[in-house]
DNA sequence: GACCTGCTGCGGACTG
């Protein structure tokens, strides 16, 4: 494959003493220089990817085009930043200039590339939305003659509203664009291989390249009950032995559980003298402080460290060093497991590693079928809403300020051929247009459509760029130093004490107008609340958890604990006394003193349809998703009467939207856009987005109710 | 009991 690189390409492989190339770099070789198709690749994570694409692009870039030539797409600026040394390492082999492109990239910089544009570019969907709306004629500029597109952790986007702002401006880029450019996918974890050939605009003309060689992976599971809020001492106890020498990150999934663990183990740290390398890592915590963790992680080559975090280390910034993954009960999805697994042994010949920590039996199955799918290949295949209102919207309104006012006519013809909106029809985007006229968002005259009064103020600001809400926060400061940000909640007090940034602060004084609270060092503390939504856990995972309770082929575990075998052979006999033998229709009913528990298995979705219709029958329940049961207060036969009647048409489901709209206006705060929608839109994307009300009704009307033959 | 992501343009003060 080497010979179809370009001379300097070819010295850049000699010169980092490369061996061999990796499989999906040897596949990508081939078919970027062969082909002129729309190219996914997927491999395990620290694979080669990004050279993998760009090896190829380099060699076969037209040099003699205007403009730039790549433009790099990344979800995180942290990636940006990580991969610009990466990518400019390579481009000095062949004098190609490499440019950051984002919010807090240098402005100088930007400057330097309006005046002679050339090479690559790395940016974020933020960005381009910005730069179309703002400064059009530099889009037309810069990418006028663009040849390629990358997009990294290109699973990030499917499936997401950002990922659907991302399709239009792809589609955008394509209008300006006047010679036509390739668009190459990367990533590890990709479910819907459909989806993804979406983003591209031409799924059709696009080819998939998989690597499904997997990275070795060390797994154990440990089980420490949880009683009351706060983590088992012995759990941390146990982890702090796991972690002292080591270098780690501990994925606790919420920043409350984060900040908790970071203090504790740097609590137990200090009494036995051990290091005081304890971080904690979140969206909350300032971001500098993020930068300097991140930095000592990634240069730190001789002492052991624990960071304590949430997805903001999933994904992006390579910490080559990292040894150990901590999981404190079940991620919310496959992918994210297998992201969070991939941080660690990431250098040739190493194996990654996951030590799994569950504080419940309901955590410990659900990590176990987390693992179990990833073995089976299984990805949650992620899909891209039939039809967002929203976020058209959001683009019909960046359109008219790009071109500075449209006729109907003409905005209906730009956004017929975007491709991120091809399955909503032109009455229904008259029908938006329509009510942004009326909310003053847009305004005409004659025939132009411009940006009307309210329009002015919700497009002449830095919010508009992105499609993703954030709430208001207050700013956390030590001796003018800001350590992060908390929302306003119960603890936010004179004098209570908080823990952020893995140290305890007491609260001195609130500047309620600036939003800002002053703290001073403090000795104990509670983790912060925060408010929040997790992710949503899909019926396959819940399914291979009922297979793992009812199956009996899944009792031999050599990775599990005693504890954790045996907390998992307890629920087992309880579930084992039903007898399953269908896995997707048949569902245990336990009778249980005065109450019935109808275990779904379901996903966060169904489950939330099944919750929302029962109340519409004004039927007493129960809900809990952590184990996706419905606890009634009737008997088993009258669940069972209950579960199998259970239905609802589509105008009574409607109706009670409406009054769900009416009374709690916060349903809609999901989407940022959503609010200057009809009303009747604002219905569909309640009932598409948060419920799946479709699912549920096929669920209830083929699922099977199981009552425990005897106990055992 | 529950994640994350990003951000323009301009005016004015300050520094070297």
């Amino acid at each position: 494959m080497i010979e179809l690189l370009s001379a300097p390409i070819r010295r850049y492989i000699r010169d980092k003493r490369w061996e061999s190339l990796r499989p999906i770099q040897s596949h990508a070789i081939a078919h970027i220089i062969q082909s002129d198709k729309h190219i996914i690749l997927s491999s395990k994570t620290a694979s080669g990817k990004t050279e993998a694409a760009f090896l190829p692009m380099l060699s076969k870039l037209d040099y003699t085009r205007r403009g730039v030539k790549i433009l790099y797409v990344s979800p995180l600026i942290a990636l940006i930043n990580d991969q610009f040394n990466r990518i400019e390492e390579l481009c000095e082999y062949l004098e190609v200039p490499v440019t950051k492109w984002h919010g807090e990239a240098k402005r100088s910089a930007k400057e330097a590339l309006l005046k002679s544009p050339d090479g690559v570019v790395l940016i974020t969907p933020e960005s381009i939305e910005a730069m179309l709306v703002n400064a059009p004629q530099n889009a037309a500029e810069l990418f006028g003659e663009l040849q390629y597109l990358v997009i990294d952790e290109i699973h990030s986007f499917i499936g997401t509203d950002r990922g659907t702002q991302l399709a239009s401006l792809i589609s955008r880029l394509g209008q300006i664009n006047k010679t036509g450019f390739r668009v190459i996918g990367l990533s590890a974890t990709i479910g819907a291989v459909a989806e993804a050939k979406k983003l591209t605009g031409h799924p059709e003309h696009t080819t998939l390249l998989k690597d499904k060689a997997k990275r070795e992976m060390d797994i154990s599971f440990k089980y420490y009950k949880i009683e009351g809020v706060e983590l088992p001492l012995d759990l941390l106890k146990d982890l702090y032995l796991e972690v002292k020498d080591s270098k780690v990150l501990i994925f606790p999934n919420s920043r409350g559980r984060a900040e908790e663990v970071a203090v504790k183990l740097k609590k137990i740290s200090g009494r036995v003298k051990g290091h005081t390398n304890y971080f904690s890592h979140h969206s909350s915590v300032d971001r500098e402080l993020r930068e300097y963790i991140e930095q000592f992680a990634k240069t730190n080559t001789r002492y052991p460290f624990a960071i304590s975090c949430t997805s903001t280390l999933e994904l992006g910034i390579d910490i080559g060093s990292v040894e150990k993954v901590v999981q404190i009960d079940a991620a919310h999805s496959i992918a994210s497991l297998i992201q969070r697994v991939g941080r660690s042994g990431r250098r040739d010949g190493e194996k990654s590693s996951l030590i799994s920590y569950a504080t419940d039996e309901w955590n410990l199955t659900q990590s176990l079928a987390c693992i179990e799918l990833f073995r089976e290949d299984f990805i949650e295949p992620m899909h891209a809403a039939e039809k967002p209102y929203d976020l058209l919207l959001h683009q019909i309104l960046s359109i008219v300020k790009q071109y500075n006012g449209r006729t109907i006519d003409q905005l209906k013809d730009l956004v017929a051929v975007n491709f991120a909106f091809a399955n909503i029809s032109p009455e229904e985007i008259h029908y938006i247009i329509k009510g942004l006229l009326e909310h003053e968002q847009l305004e005409q005259i004659g025939l132009e459509l411009i940006i009307g009064v309210e329009g002015e103020r919700t497009v002449n600001t830095k919010d508009f760029y992105s499609v993703f809400r954030t709430d208001p926060s207050f700013k956390i400061i030590h001796q003018d130093k800001t350590i992060g940000e908390l929302p306003l909640m119960s603890s936010l007090q004179i004098d209570e004490n908080i823990l952020l940034a893995a140290k305890i602060w007491k609260i001195q004084e609130i500047d309620y107008r600036a939003s800002k609270v002053f703290v001073i060092p403090a000795k104990d503390g509670k983790k912060p609340i925060f408010f929040g939504t997790g992710g949503e856990v899909h019926p396959k995972i819940r399914e291979k958890m009922l297979e793992i309770l009812c199956v009996g082929r899944y009792n031999n575990y050599p990775e599990l604990s005693e504890e954790a075998q045996e907390a998992l052979r307890l629920l087992q006999l309880e579930f084992r006394s039903f007898s399953i033998q269908d896995i997707r229709i048949d569902r245990p009913l336990m009778a249980k003193h005065l109450e019935s528990i109808f275990y779904a298995f379901q996903g966060t979705k169904i489950n939330r349809s099944i919750n929302f219709l029962l109340s519409l029958k004004n039927i007493e329940v129960e809900y809990h998703e952590h184990d996706s049961s419905f606890i009634f207060k009737t008997s088993p036969s009258q669940v069972i009467t209950i579960i199998k009647t259970l239905s609802a048409t589509p105008e009574e489901i409607d109706c009670q939207i409406d009054r769900l709209l009416q009374n709690n206006p916060t349903v809609m705060e999901f989407s940022k856009w959503g609010k200057y929608l009809p009303l009747d839109y604002q219905r569909f994307l309640l009932k598409s987005k948060v419920y799946d009300f479709e699912g549920a009704q096929n669920f209830l009307q083929s699922c099977s109710l199981i009552i425990a033959t005897e106990k055992q």
